[in-house]
RNA sequence: GGAUCGUUAGCUCAGUUGGUUAGAGUACUUCCUUGACAUGGAAGGGGUCACCGGUUCGAAUCCUGUACGAUCCA
């Protein structure tokens, strides 16, 4: 078969995809094997993947890829969320296209529209994750609205409202007026932005309200707010406003009368050191309020226009209304001044809206007694978090500190509240209509005053957290249908890998909620969802900045496969990618894992060229290629082992890139290729093949769909024979003795080949080599190899210096050219002694430490040992290089 | 403002409990196109490990502080 000059990614990349598919190896059930379960972190329905995702989802792969072919039984759940203040956003923004209100819908039509969305654009996340090549079991999709799903999260919310651990009530939460709906604190994204200081005067008016010809000036970056201002406060230790006691102030505009306070909570170096009090649009001047018994007067309609409670400007957006509030501040003489203010907003996360503090009633769940014990789960060890528990502290913060998670929506795309009212407000907590009237009939002990029909559920959904918290458990039905074998023989998973961001937001409730789901008579390592916590950085483009869309600094990862190849992307992406920093994406990596790609295939061309040209095995022949391949292939799976243990999987990467491309490639190809048009030893091929199988299959959970082609090109296979399902051998012991040989080698042939260089001896110029060494059998064993890779027509030994030779010295071995070029040795005297000075000042320090009493007497005798074989080292080094110079004198 | 982390070659990063005069990749320089591969080969140059001080026989590594940067939280 004609084999490709170049590696074409696209040829390969489908038909592995369709085989693997087919066979049925990304699917799993439950065996006697041990199991791998990595659960997907479900990325939302409305998007595409990005690089972050790329990354996330390389790295499971990688661990799942190479899990399966390490005698675990791997499953990996894929799946999605259905994000619903993203989603939601979305089809409305469909049906204004259309031409529809949402408002005009019911809520069945509604939701019949956004699953047509959802069916249209939730699939693209899919193909992508296949193009990528992801090892998913696609048999078990899952969906955070999947029914079962649905009902697994209206079980819990049920559940934890019967526990008490969810209440219903008014507080001061994040509203997004925009979405027109309530945030929990965690999508809140604050942005420091220019604003202005406003300074205002209030006049101040006596008990019964005369002017009394005084003012007193506030300072505030929202004027909008003030016609809600139910006080001033000033602090008590402030000795400019010591005479307001039981004075009032006009509120601007409205000519409400408003008490001066004072609380030492005001700051009197800040502004003017009074303080307008808005108890309805602050959550500081809430809590004050709250303390000072002040009244709320919410100025503000849910999707952020002025409220008929504002008396004037009503009906418009506040920050329109803002300016039309200064406006007339100015004409009534009131504004002193404005300033520059560099200030702090919350912006939606979701829709980047100014988040208003808002008072509004909503459902909240308990964080403390949730928080306890998924804080016990990490610092006692149950859960490792990766790399170097970096986040731990993060973690723990929060945990204990953490404030109830406000988890109603006002949306209609989600989970609906189980909640149900009766027509005077009161309401019970159930599944079903039914079920809630039988509630209401029980605890009336009477029958109740109207009708099942009469009964209404609650309007909003529940925060999509509250859903995918339970991810883990529910993909395999454990809270719909607990102890059922998938949850028995899956639960806890292995390993969840996501990015730090959402350490919050997922991480830390789906630990909650594991360990909630389980009853806590079973141990606390049955009930975590998951052993191992492996966070990866943030993917950043060149200049360091975060991919966004509003940048549009973040590539198309199907251009990206398309231009690279899907092996090439997760070489790249791996490759530049330390365990848990961030990364710079630069399209560079992509390329030398392109580079790489044509790098193995070219190998592959050379190896199955020879494949019709073998001859006998002969028991002759030098082996010690062989040796050393097989030798530098255990070493590096030793390598490979303890940095997976420790998720190093940038590392690994490295370690087995050097491995194929210098040591397989470079040196060992070189060392058994036969001359031109010459026959290869068959024996020799055959290890060559299966030296080549071994470092596809290491190299497999990386870049899987170039190495099953090239793994299927290298021999005839069997069905059912590939390289994603072959099995790991054991690890050989590297052969140390072996290893240091080949490392005289390699430098013996550099130093050559150097030497070589330096006085412009081309490379098909053959020489005479001579060698001066006391490891001269160990030289005669590698003689073949060496001779041929520094191309010496003879290798001789000899016991003192060539005359009339370019004298090369390697370590403590001395190597003597000899040509009949006419050669430039000038410089050759010069390096030498350079290379003597550096040798000589390492000795001195080598014999400063040895010669410190106190360095021998406290360090380790390891250590002391080792500085004196480095010091007969040096001392032989500098012996040779003398003795060389002293025959070129 | 608080907390955490970081600062090593032009760039991106390794450097595991302190112990060879600090390593990769990339970029750069020189040479090499006939037989796997120019998406390549052979070789080379390049770092007082941010700064100040301390601990130690010995510090990129441990400690105090400074500067700068990043992230999270308020």
């Amino acid at each position: 078969m004609e084999l490709s000059k170049n590696y074409i990614p696209a040829a390969t990349e489908e038909k592995w995809n369709d085989h693997w598919q087919k066979k049925g190896y990304f699917h799993s059930r439950p065996d006697g094997r041990p199991s791998f379960t990595v659960v997907i972190p479900p990325p939302n329905v409305t998007g595409v993947l990005h690089m972050g995702h790329t990354l996330n989802e390389t790295v499971q792969d990688i661990l799942v890829r190479k899990a399966r072919m390490s005698g675990f039984n791997a499953c990996w759940v894929p799946g999605s969320d259905h994000a619903s203040i993203a989603t939601e956003a979305k089809v409305v923004g469909m049906l204004k296209e259309r031409g529809i209100d949402k408002n005009q819908l019911t809520r069945p039509e509604f939701m019949e529209y956004a699953y047509e969305w959802k069916d249209k654009y939730g699939g693209i996340i899919y193909s992508q994750i296949r193009r990528l090549g992801c090892s998913v079991d696609w048999d078990r999709v899952s969906f955070t609205m999947d029914k079962d799903y649905y009902d697994a999260v209206i079980k819990i919310f049920i559940d934890l409202f019967g526990k008490g651990l969810i209440y219903r009530g008014a507080r001061m939460i994040h509203w997004d007026p925009q979405a027109k709906t309530a945030l929990s604190d965690e999508e809140v994204e604050y942005r420091d932005e220019q604003g202005k200081l406003y300074y205002v005067a209030y006049p101040i008016v006596d008990a019964k309200g005369k002017a009394t010809g005084k003012s007193i000036t506030i300072a505030t970056q929202r004027p909008e707010t003030i016609m809600g201002d139910t006080a001033i406060c000033v602090n008590p230790n402030d000795e400019r406003y010591s005479g307001l006691k039981g004075a009032f102030a006009l509120v601007p505009l409205v000519n409400r009368p408003v008490p001066i306070i004072f609380d030492e909570y005001v700051d009197p170096a800040f502004g003017t050191g009074a303080l307008k009090v808005t108890p309805a649009h602050d959550i500081n001047d809430y809590n004050l309020g709250l303390k000072h018994g002040l009244p709320i007067i919410d100025t503000l309609n849910a999707d952020g226009t002025l409220s008929p409670a504002a008396e004037v400007f009503v009906g418009m957006d506040r920050f329109t209304a803002r300016k039309k509030v200064v406006e007339q501040l100015k004409t009534d003489g009131l504004l002193q001044k404005e300033e520059e203010h560099l200030t702090r907003l919350g912006f939606s996360q979701r829709t980047n809206a100014v988040v208003e503090p808002r008072i509004s009633t909503q459902w909240f769940v308990k964080m403390k007694e949730l928080a306890e014990p998924a804080l016990r789960a990490v610092t006692e060890g149950h859960i490792r978090i990766h790399p170097g528990d970096k986040f731990l502290a993060t973690y723990k913060y929060w945990l204990e500190n953490v404030k109830d998670w406000c988890i109603s929506r006002q949306l209609w795309w989600g989970q609906q509240i189980p909640a149900w009212y009766a027509p005077d407000g009161s309401f019970q907590v159930a599944a079903t209509r039914d079920e809630a009237y039988a509630q209401f009939v029980a605890t009336a002990g009477s029958p109740v005053g109207f009708a099942p029909d009469q009964l209404r559920q609650d309007e909003d959904v529940l925060d999509t957290w509250f859903s995918s918290w339970l991810w883990p458990m529910e993909v395999f039905k454990g809270v719909t249908d607990p102890g059922n074998p998938d949850i028995r023989y899956y639960y806890p998973t292995s390993v969840l890998v996501t990015g730090q961001d959402i350490i919050f937001f997922w991480v830390a409730r789906m630990i909650m909620a594991g360990l909630y789901c389980f009853p806590d008579t079973l141990p606390m390592a049955e009930r975590i969802p998951f052993r191992d916590v492996y966070f990866t950085g943030m993917v950043r483009d060149k200049q360091g900045r975060k991919m966004s869309k509003s940048l549009g600094n973040s590539p198309d990862l199907l251009e990206l496969i398309d231009k690279y190849g899907a092996d090439a992307v997760r070489f790249g992406i791996m490759i530049a990618s330390p365990a848990g920093n961030d990364l710079l994406f630069d399209e560079a990596a992509l390329e030398q894992g392109r580079n790489f790609n044509n790098k193995l295939w070219n190998a592959l061309k050379l190896v199955k060229s020879w494949e019709g040209r073998q001859s006998p095995a002969s028991a002759a022949t030098d082996t010690f290629a062989i040796t050393w391949m097989n030798s530098r292939i255990a070493q590096v799976r030793h390598t490979i082992e303890q940095a997976f243990t420790e998720f190093r999987l940038s590392e690994a990467l490295k370690t087995l890139y050097s491995l194929i491309w210098d040591d397989f490639c470079g040196w060992y190809l070189e060392w058994v290729k036969p001359g031109f048009e010459q026959p290869i030893d068959a024996s020799i091929y055959r290890a060559t093949v299966g030296f080549f199988e071994q470092l596809m299959q290491l190299l497999h959970p990386y870049m899987p769909f170039v190495t099953e082609e090239i793994y299927h090109l290298l021999g005839e296979r069997a069905e059912g024979d590939d390289l994603c399902v072959l099995q790991f051998a054991p690890v050989d012991a590297a052969d140390a003795a072996v290893l240091t040989e080949g490392r005289l080698l390699t430098e013996a042939i550099t130093a050559l080949r150097d030497a070589r260089n330096k006085v412009q001896l081309k490379p098909k110029e053959p020489v005479k080599l001579f060698i001066q060494s006391e490891s001269e059998s160990i030289f005669r064993r590698l003689q073949p190899v060496l001779s041929r890779q520094v191309n010496a027509e003879s290798i001789d030994f000899v016991a003192e210096a060539v005359a009339g030779s370019l004298a090369v010295v390697a370590g403590k071995d001395k190597y003597y050219i000899v040509t009949e070029q006419k050669l430039d040795t000038g410089n050759q005297k010069e390096e030498l002694q350079k290379e003597l000075l550096r040798l000589k000042g390492f000795l001195d320090s080598v014999n400063k430490k040895l010669s410190n009493e106190r360095f021998v007497q406290n360090a380790n005798p390891e250590v002391v040992g080792l500085e004196r074989k480095k010091k007969e080292d040096a001392e032989d080094k500098i012996r040779t290089i003398e003795e060389t110079l002293a025959t070129l004198n």
